[in-house]
DNA sequence: TAGACACATCGAAATATTTCAATATATCTT
DNA sequence: AAGATATATTGAAATATTTCGATGTGTCTA
């Protein structure tokens, strides 16, 4: 599967952003997989805007969402991370 | 040199649009060297709004320009590129 | 089952980005 | 030097994003 330019313009928008730029290194930093309220707990901001910005990460495809019991689990999409800087190195993309 | 935090979000940013992707993958596929002409004559947008990709993209640190007589050359990047990629994908950044 | 807990959604305000017409600047040509 | 050409800047309107309080939804515990 390889990523079109509304793809990669999503994903880049995804990480135009510090505090979503913290958030997957807070993921990867716990090995691929962090709970939400860990996240928010390392962010200045209020749950709701922590919840749009993990939104986003979803909709680009970086993390995906796991529900447990009553947590949110997050995993880090490794293969869209990958494909997205391999087609960002060679600007290859339709 | 390595990329920190803000400067990720910066290229990020950049990256996070069609018009200034098509500009990249149109000096790419020149060889990695355009001019302002033939990117206003590919691109739908007004000559000024143009410009303003143009900035941003330099600001950023993807692309270089250089005056060539009224004309402007953009140099592609490939380091700051590279660095980018190479950051995003560890998620290696401060 | 009532209350607590974790998270999502809604709606509105604040802020940022995109776009273009008008205009400025710099360079080339005649 | 005057006009033409190439690009940048300004200022303003349209649009998108960010943020948060209030509230909704689903799940756990007592």
């Amino acid at each position: 599967m390889s990523l079109n330019t509304k793809q990669i313009e999503k994903i880049s928008k995804a990480l135009g952003d510090a505090n979503r730029l913290k958030i997957l290194q807070h993921i990867a930093k716990k090995g691929g997989c962090g709970f939400c309220s860990e996240i928010q707990e390392e962010s200045p901001l209020a749950q709701p805007s922590v919840s749009h910005h993990l939104k986003v990460l979803i909709e680009a495809g970086l993390i995906d969402a796991e529900k447990e019991g009553r947590n949110q689990k997050y995993t880090l999409n490794d293969a869209v991370l990958k494909e997205y800087t391999s087609a960002v190195t060679m600007l290859n993309f339709a």
